[in-house]
RNA sequence: CGGGACGUGGCGCAGUCUGGUAGCGCACUCGGCUGGGGGCCGAGUGGUCGGAGGUUCAAAUCCUCUCGUCCCGACCA
């Protein structure tokens, strides 16, 4: 292909409103353009790309006999009450001229469901694997950083069907097989972590997580390699202070204390030694004040109180903690609360053991040695972020925190979906039970973006070679050089090789500039070494150097390096 | 949803405070030189200053409303 022919609208500056790497380099060398908050299009680079990811990840679903297939995005809302999922706020919906009310689909659960209601009947009939790459639509509050966060977007979705959770147990650990298989090969660095079920529901879930510092989310990681788990549902074994022995609880007066770092400088005493209480207000209908205790110097995972609480808080204001507790902010605790005054308490498992320092309830004054089960009590629920360092609970060994972008997740789903949808068939005996599924996920152009972000550097991109538009860019420079190139990449087209020849009239810098990136994996320069001396340069796109070869040796290093 | 910022040729920006004939760099077109890292010279094309309303003799600039986009906090491939 003739550079010539190409749209190649790469900018010289980066966008102005870009922040992430990926964000910038895809716009810059030309790959995508935006049509709107969250809205995308692929131009032919980017779309080269897309289609080269999702064509591995095609292979690999094939493998495990995972079968493809086509769903429409609009769906009858209908569809969609029989979940109780048409309440997410991140569906879109629309009505037809008729009336009819429709959502634009944000994923297929149920779509799978009801065909599976439909055409499973028998044991015999199962398992099932089905997938396909499909346009999903969420009403995103927040759209970000380029492909990393976008309104619509093509997911590869699969859905298991299966007799019996062992059945389940089997088809997911085919789809993480081929999951891993397909990271490893698009060339995208990922850990695999256990996460949190999300709006999904189910009883097991992983994520696969590409490291970058763009990413939204924090896995915690050990460092012998055997930990792995979102800091969403995380644990840990945190370093645990010198009690002292246990002591009849006593009040003690803390002037102008709100704080717990002042607090522990006050008293003297480490920050492990405290109980810190922090008071929130569930958004249901319900009411009323939930007073979650922490260790001093843990934080809360919003997450994981969530959960905790069953659904969505928000802080509670100093109006409401002074009405509730009878004392200033900084000076509440769980001990000696009166009747009625908070919904529930929830106990961090951390403060089981030990006794702390923590408020009295009145204004100035806080207590030393609560103990848990003796002067104060709630409902033990893991509500504490998992921090740097800590030891994980198997093993013991260090965990570190790192930022990452969630490129791909599995689910274990259950019956959920099925029962909701009447998916049922009839086993050896003749009765009826309930079809056990599993959905699968991959975010074929956020890959695309998660692995810019991992790889490139201050030219540009680095594509792995799974996933680069082309295989192979000439640049020639003189017209006998434009012969050579021609005929160069003829012979590797005709091994299968996808090569642009840049026949464009720019300088050779700008020409060079555009290829580094854009950022395809091997490039060649042909040029007045030709003539002098019968060679031609063969730069490998990351990597120091260059190297000459005959003229008449070209295709053949570069076949054997592109299948190395 | 809360908070912050920005909309001026295709891209990146200045001009706005203090109203007075819309500018710079890149890109693009034509001609010439150049040809192994965004090269040089010359001549050009292209903008209702996001939109609407208002104030004024006069608005990119002041006022009101509105639309759009980005970033920071709660959600997810």
């Amino acid at each position: 292909m003739r550079a010539s022919r190409l749209l190649l609208p790469t900018l010289r500056d980066d966008p102005a409103d870009a922040v992430a790497a990926s964000h910038k380099l895809l716009v810059r060398a030309g790959y995508v353009r935006q049509v709107g908050t969250g809205l995308w299009s692929f131009m032919p680079l980017g779309f080269r790309t897309l289609t080269r990811t999702m064509q591995v990840i095609r292979e690999e679903m094939d493998a495990i006999g995972c079968q493809e297939l086509l769903m429409p995005i609009m769906h009858p809302e209908e569809l969609w009450r029989q979940t109780g999922r048409n309440e997410i706020p991140e569906l879109f919906k629309l009505t037809d001229r008729k009336g009819s009310e429709l959502v634009l689909a944000m994923t297929h659960e149920e779509t799978i469901a009801l065909h599976a209601a439909a055409e499973i009947r028998s044991y015999r009939d199962l398992p099932q694997m089905w997938y396909q790459f499909q346009t999903k639509e969420r009403d995103e509050p927040r759209p970000q950083g380029g492909l990393l966060r976008t309104r619509e977007f093509i997911m590869k979705d699969a859905y298991s069907l299966d007799r019996d959770p062992e059945g389940l147990q089997r088809s997911y650990d085919a789809q993480a097989g081929a999951y891993r298989r397909i990271f490893e090969r698009l060339g995208c660095q990922y850990y695999e972590v256990e996460s949190d079920v999300g709006m999904m529901g189910g009883s097991a879930a992983m994520e696969y997580m590409a490291p970058s510092s763009a990413g939204e989310d924090r896995i915690a990681l050990s460092e012998d390699g055997s930990y792995a788990a979102n800091v969403e549902l995380a644990v840990s074994r945190p370093s645990l202070p010198d009690f002292g022995p246990s002591a009849p609880i006593h009040e003690i007066e803390t002037p102008g204390i709100t704080t717990i770092e002042q607090l522990s400088e006050y008293v003297g005493r480490d920050p492990r030694l405290t109980a810190k209480s922090v008071i929130v207000v569930p958004e249901d209908e319900q009411g009323g004040i939930v007073l979650a205790l922490v260790r001093g110097d843990h934080r809360a995972h919003d997450l994981k109180l969530t959960r905790a609480i069953g659904g969505p808080f928000r802080p509670a204001t100093p109006e409401e903690i002074r009405e509730a507790f009878g004392a200033e902010p900084g000076s509440i605790g769980a001990v000696g609360l009166r009747e009625g005054a908070v919904r529930e308490v929830i106990v961090d498992p951390v403060l089981t053991t030990g006794a702390y320092l923590t408020g009295a309830n009145r204004t100035g004054w806080h207590l030393h040695g609560a103990e848990f089960g003796r002067d104060f009590t709630g409902r033990v629920v893991d509500i504490r972020h998992v921090e740097e360092g800590e030891l994980s609970v198997e093993t013991g060994s260090p965990l570190r925190i790192e930022p990452a972008i969630e490129v791909g997740n599995i689910f274990q789903l259950g019956t959920r979906y099925s029962d909701a949808l009447g998916a049922k068939y009839l086993d050896e005996s003749g009765v009826e039970q309930s079809i056990w599924m599993g959905s699968y996920g991959i975010g074929p152009a956020r890959t695309m973006a998660a692995i810019a972000e991992q790889s490139h550097d201050e030219r540009g991109l680095i594509w792995p070679p799974a996933v680069a538009p082309y295989d192979v860019w000439i640049t020639p420079i003189g017209e006998a050089a434009l012969v050579a190139a021609d005929e160069l990449a003829a012979t590797l087209t005709a091994e299968g090789l996808a090569v642009v020849v840049d026949d464009r009239d720019s300088s050779p810098g700008v020409r060079f500039a555009d290829a580094d990136l854009i950022g395809v994996p091997h490039r060649v320069t042909i040029g007045k070494r030709l003539e002098k001396d019968g060679v031609i340069s063969i730069k490998r796109r990351g990597v120091e150097g260059e190297q000459d070869v005959p003229v008449g040796d070209g295709a053949a290093t570069l076949l054997a390096a592109i299948s190395a």
